[in-house]
DNA sequence: ACGTTCATGACAAAGATTGTCACTATTATC
DNA sequence: GATAATAGTGACAATCTTTGTCATGAACGT
C-alpha cells in the first residue's frame, strides 16, 4: 500500500478508535513500529489532534476534536447542509453546547470557491424561520441526557403562575414554534406529561431513589400511544366553514385530519373529538367568527353560546 | 513538499477550479505534467470524480460530487449538524433537490462509530418539530432562483379561491411553521407582498419584458423596511390579559413586544397597531374569550361586540 | 493539416520510505 | 527499587517510490 492511501486509512482508523498504541497500528498495518510513529507525526502535521502519554496503559489518543474524513457532497447537498445548520441561529437555547455555531464556521470556511459564492448569493434569501422566543430553556442537556441514561430528574415546574417539584423520567425533548417541549413520566401524576422547557426553572438527577420505569421503547416517534390513554369519551364534532375558514384552520395543526376540503376552496371540519376538549374548540369556533359554522354538537353549541353571554356582559 | 501533501493540497485544489488542465496544475504546483498526471489518477482512485475530454477546450474537471476536504469537527458539532439536517425531513417541499436526504447518509456513515452510537441513542429523543403541511411547494427552486439573479416571474397565484396571474420580483423565500412564503415585489399591486408558495400554481420566467427592479439590497433580513410604508394609522391598543391568556398570547408571535408580564403571571398588551387590522384583532380578542379584556380602541370593542352580535344571531 | 490536450510506456536518477538497532525518558505496577 | 510498558529520537543502508524526460499515440476542434 502506498503511504498516501495508508495516511488517509490511518486518519479514519484512529477516529475509529479514540485510544491505541504505536505497536497495535503498526500490526495492522504491516508496518514496523518506527514506521507508524513516523506517520503519526505525519497525520499530526496535516491537523488531527494527537495527544500521547508514555508508560504502562499510556498509548495515544485523539484529542476530542475528529476529523471528518473526506467526503463526497454535491454541491446541492453541500448548500442544503449549510442552510439547515444555519437554520439554528433563530434557537436562542439548543441541547448541544451552541458549538453548532462553530461547525458553520469551519463547514463554510472549508468549501470551495464557487459552493461559497452560491451560498452567499443565497444567505439572505433563504430561511427557515424560527421564531425567537424571549424565555430561555437552560436545562435541555440534562433533560436530552436523562432521557438517553433513562433517569429520573426532579425538577421545579412553574405550573398556572406557581413554582411546584416533581420527579420526572424524561423521554426526550423536542422544538416547535420556537418553544422547547420534554414529554415525560410524571411521577407525581402518575402519567406522561408535556413540560414546556422554559418553565422548568431547575432540573437534577433524583438522589431520593426514585425507581426509573424502562422506556426504552418509548420514544417521540411512539409516544403519542402513551398518552392516548388519558382521553375521555369522544363526541363527533361536525362545522361548516367558508374559504377564509378553510384557510384559518389549514394554519391549525392539531385538526390535522378533520379538515377536508371542497374543490371551490370552502370545506367542513367532522371527526371525533374528546369530550374534555369541548371548551377549548368552544373558544377556538368563537375565535373563527363568521367564517365557521357549528352543527354538531349541540353541547359545543351550548358552549359557545355561554362565552357569547359572557362576553357580552363583560363589555356591555 | 511529500507527495501526501500535495495530494491533499490538490483535492482542494481541484474542487476549487472546477476545470483545469494537467499543464496548468503542472505549473502550479512545480512538478511535472507527468507526475500530475499520475497525481490525478490517483485521485480519481481515491474516490474523487474526475472526467478528462482531449483536444482544444478539452481538460480535466471534476463532476458535481465534491470531495469536502477533512475537517476536524468536535464531537457535539458533528451531532449538531445532523440533528439540523435530520430536521429537513419534516419539509414536504424544499428549494434543494431533497438531496438533503442523501447528504445525511453520507455525513453518518461516515462519522466514526461511537459518534454513531452516540447519535442512535439520540436519535429518537431530539427534535426539531416543523407540521407536516398537504399541500407541496413545488416551485421553490425557481422562486429562490429568481431571488438570486434578480429576475421577474409570472406566476398563477390563488387568491381568495380564485386564480389569477401575476408579475413578481422575488427577494427570497422563507419556512414559517411548515408552509413557505415568498415575499415579492407585486408588478399588479405596485407593492411588495408575501406570497403562499403552495398557492402558487405555476411559475416561469416572465418573457414580455417587464424591467426587473434593482433589489440586491432587499433581502430577507431588512425586507421589513419595504413593507412598512403601506401601514395605515395607528391606534394604541390595550388589553388586560390573565394568566392563561398571557400563555395564550405567547404563543403568538405577531404580538412581540406588544406582551407585557407581570411577577404573578398575568400581564397586559399595549402598543399601536395599524388602524386597518382591527377585524383581525377583534376575532382574536374574540377567542381569548374570558382571559383578556379589551379597554381601548373604543373602536375594537365595537367591532368585537358586532361580530357577538353576528355569531349570537347565527346561532339562535 | 495543425495545434492542443489527454494518455501511456520506458527508464534512469533522485529522493523518500522503511526496517533495524541502539538509546533515552517517563511512569504505573509489583 | 526493579521491571515492563510505552513514547520518542537518531543514524544508516537497503529498498522502494517518485520524478522528469522523452517518445508515441489518440481524440478533437479549428
Amino acid at each position: 500500500m502506498s503511504k498516501s492511501k495508508r495516511l488517509l486509512e490511518l486518519m479514519m482508523t484512529v477516529n475509529r478508535k479514540r485510544k491505541f498504541t504505536v505497536k497495535e497500528l503498526a500490526q495492522e498495518f504491516g508496518v514496523s513500529t518506527r514506521t507508524m510513529l513516523r506517520d503519526l507525526q505525519e497525520l499530526s502535521e496535516l491537523g488531527v489532534p494527537l495527544y500521547s502519554e508514555v508508560g504502562p496503559h499510556g498509548g495515544y489518543q485523539v484529542l476530542k476534536e475528529r476529523i471528518l474524513p473526506p467526503i463526497a457532497f454535491t454541491e446541492e447537498e453541500a448548500v442544503a447542509m449549510f442552510f439547515a445548520v444555519h437554520a439554528l441561529r433563530h434557537y436562542s437555547s439548543l441541547p448541544f453546547e451552541s458549538e453548532s455555531v462553530s461547525a458553520l464556521e469551519k463547514f463554510y470556511l472549508h468549501m470551495s470557491g464557487d459552493v461559497r459564492d452560491r451560498i452567499d448569493q443565497m444567505k439572505n434569501r433563504v430561511d427557515f424561520v424560527t421564531p425567537t422566543r424571549q424565555r430561555e430553556s437552560p436545562h435541555l442537556p440534562i433533560l436530552l441526557e436523562a432521557a438517553v441514561r433513562q433517569k429520573v430528574l426532579l425538577i421545579e415546574y412553574e405550573s398556572k403562575g406557581e413554582g411546584a417539584c416533581r420527579h420526572i423520567q424524561p423521554i426526550g425533548i423536542y422544538a416547535n414554534n420556537g418553544l422547547w417541549f420534554c414529554p415525560a413520566y410524571c411521577f407525581l401524576r402518575r402519567q406522561f406529561r408535556v413540560f414546556r422547557c422554559d418553565r422548568i426553572h431547575s432540573a437534577a438527577y433524583d438522589e431520593g431513589g426514585t425507581a426509573p420505569l424502562d422506556l426504552r421503547h418509548v420514544h417521540l416517534g411512539n409516544k403519542e400511544s402513551c398518552f392516548r390513554t388519558e382521553e375521555g369519551p369522544s363526541i363527533r364534532l361536525y362545522a361548516e366553514l367558508s374559504r377564509q375558514g378553510v384557510q384559518m384552520c389549514e394554519a391549525a395543526l392539531w385538526l390535522g385530519s378533520h379538515l377536508h376540503i371542497r374543490e371551490d376552496g370552502s370545506g367542513w371540519l367532522e371527526g371525533p373529538v374528546p369530550g374534555s376538549d369541548l371548551a377549548f374548540y368552544a373558544r377556538f369556533f368563537v375565535g373563527l367568527g363568521n367564517e365557521a359554522t357549528v352543527k354538531e354538537p349541540p353541547e359545543l353549541i351550548d358552549s359557545m353560546k355561554r362565552l357569547f353571554a359572557e362576553l357580552m356582559a363583560k363589555y356591555e
